[in-house]
DNA sequence: TGGAAGTTAGTGAACATTCACTAACTTTGT
DNA sequence: ACAAAGTTAGTGAATGTTCACTAACTTCCA
């Protein structure tokens, strides 16, 4: 588990990342932004590849959540689908640096560690949407013309396009709101 | 007009950036991998910054050579946006490392000037795109139930995905041949 | 022969990390 | 009950390394 200052020290870094990109994520300005030393830093942990290790599992562990409330319910695909991404709009404009990660392939380069981690959680929300829309197809709602593949690749790029035009905007539209209308254009895009 | 040598600096900067990330470009990777020290790069250019510039003058008018040539031609809507992607996945092939200046907002967040740079070229891409739509709403060959403004997000956020995957491979499969499969997806989705 | 393009040898600043040390707690033995 | 011993979270100073960049010298070619 985390202490309370891993938690703040891993949120601090997380702003840090959003604000100015990997450049400014040094230890000395994390540490400023917090507000003791840089040595301090290390009382908590070892390196700052584990804090980015840590960044990865905070997002790991919060996607879950998500991600178990949905799939295990009566909803059709098209809606299953539709309220994982109206849950991911909510998560990001609550805390919106956690957009970063989505993105952070440049971010966790540095690491071959980091790279695998980063793959995995791609790889997962991927199966996971591909299943999805599998099952969808299987049963007549979603149009079965386009290969699953596809499709997951037009839903997840859709979205992440979107997302990352929110990011490069400073958080300045309401994502919630215009998500709503992008998930409906997708819902028309792959019902049958 | 830039000379012999800068070219050659820019495209093994783009290579750098490619294959290494923002971190990995440095000015001592950058005289290694020309086989020059480090004062030399200075020769040839007044700063760090100026290289980055380049980079994108570089990819901007070489991206504005594909859009005169399909623009003005007497294709139908469905049909430029076919070309142009499949374009842009020629140049991609035989230029990998360009890849990265589609998705360098990260690299070019260090600098104001950059960052004014890549959203003109963001912003002309999208009003382009935009016009295309919009015209082929107009004449009955792209639907109409979703606004030009979300086919766009799709459309360009299905190819950026699937190219971020083929960066992300590493290059593995032939964009150009599985390209050609989700351009076809994508005209399935946006034909009336 | 002179200027362009290269070199060697440096600069100060920033980087992650380590050092020796301390103030303020908690635990433990008597 | 209370002091000795240990722990936790911090400090300022310093480590070696890397960074972008420069001054001064040399080589090469038109």
């Amino acid at each position: 588990m985390q202490t309370e200052r891993q938690k703040e020290i891993i949120e601090a870094a997380l702003v840090l990342i959003n604000d100015k990109g990997i450049q400014g994520f040094t230890i000395k300005n994390l540490a400023n932004k917090i507000g003791i030393t840089e040595p301090a830093i290390y009382r908590h942990f070892t390196n700052k590849i584990q804090i980015l290790i840590s960044i990865l599992e905070y997002f790991k562990t919060s996607t879950k959540d998500i991600l178990k409330k949905e799939l295990n319910n009566n909803d059709t695909s098209i809606e299953k689908i539709g309220h994982l991404f109206t849950n991911h709009f909510i998560r990001f404009s609550t805390t919106p640096s956690l957009v970063s990660v989505i993105f952070s392939e440049e971010v966790f380069r540095s690491e071959p560690i980091l790279i695998e981690k980063i793959t995995e959680v791609i790889e997962r929300n991927d199966n996971i949407l591909i299943k999805i829309i599998c099952d969808g197809q299987a049963n007549g709602e979603i149009r079965n013309d386009i290969e699953a593949k596809y499709l997951s690749i037009v839903i997840m790029g859709s979205l992440r396009l979107f997302v990352k035009k929110w990011q490069f905007a400073g958080n300045s539209f309401n994502l919630r709101a215009e998500g709503e209308k992008l998930i409906e254009s997708i819902k028309l895009i792959i019902e049958k």
